[in-house]
DNA sequence: TTATTAATGTTATATTATTACACAGCGTTA
DNA sequence: TAACGCTGTGTAATAATATAACATTAATAA
């Protein structure tokens, strides 16, 4: 259904570190973690970052400038995305939700501005920080 | 229905200026342009921008890092803001739709987090940029 | 008045992100 | 094969965004 990107080694060294982690990751704590494997530069890892929000592979979360792996069928929906934050100990979240997604798809406003693109943050506490 | 506000002279002198922009200013644009009403440094115009949007007046787009006026009723709403963006000429249009934010503010997703905020870009393309 | 909170002013610094330039690898195609 | 376009890499410098720390003043409440 999607096309399978071949990642370049910088591309993977950073890809397979956010993935394994359980919390967001800003780019400068991923650069900190990628320069034992040679990695020296910021913009080493804008560019990887980059390229793998473009093809799906991860989100950014704007409120906290930090990246997640995709969590959705590796991601045939970059181009809408959901998340929910909690607001004391930060857990991110992407939201899987058909009934969400198509009401969002399906939105008009009263501008007839054509969307190809949302993003939703939620922010409230988990269920832990209640 | 909701508490008016008196602002402080650079809580004032911001939020004029943003208010009367027709696009989202950044933070140092408003630095810039406020110089010579003697605001001096980044954190005058930040802690201004925190006390506004903290109070509705104003919001954040996260996205890019810019800051609107709010234009729904002097904002009782600085809880569930949506906004579209066009990435073209880059307009942003606060969204008041009363169908959106209900049934946003009613979504539960199945982890149980209680809600109590939320933020929601679209991305496209405006009329003019269509 | 006194205490408390909110706002200000200032310097320095931290954090996030991009510009500019040089070059390497790979597939196409002429 | 050579020339080209495209993507990715490496490096240095710098731009843009945001906060920490500390001292002071103004506004509000007790």
């Amino acid at each position: 259904m999607h096309k399978e990107h071949n990642l370049s080694k910088n591309q993977q060294i950073i890809f397979d570190l956010i993935d394994k982690s359980p919390e967001p990751l800003k780019a400068y704590t991923i650069l900190f973690n990628v320069q034992k494997k040679g990695i020296k530069a910021p913009l080493q890892v804008y560019r990887a970052l980059d390229k793998l929000v473009e093809i799906g592979k991860i989100h950014k979360i704007e409120s906290r400038n930090a990246f997640i792996a995709c969590h959705n069928s590796s991601c045939q929906v970059a181009k809408a995305t959901a998340f929910s934050i909690c607001e004391i100990c930060e857990k991110v979240t992407e939201i899987s939700s058909a009934g969400l997604s198509k009401y969002l798809a399906n939105f008009k406003d009263k501008d007839g501005m054509k969307y190809s693109k949302y993003n939703l943050e939620f922010f409230g506490l988990c269920k832990k920080c209640r």
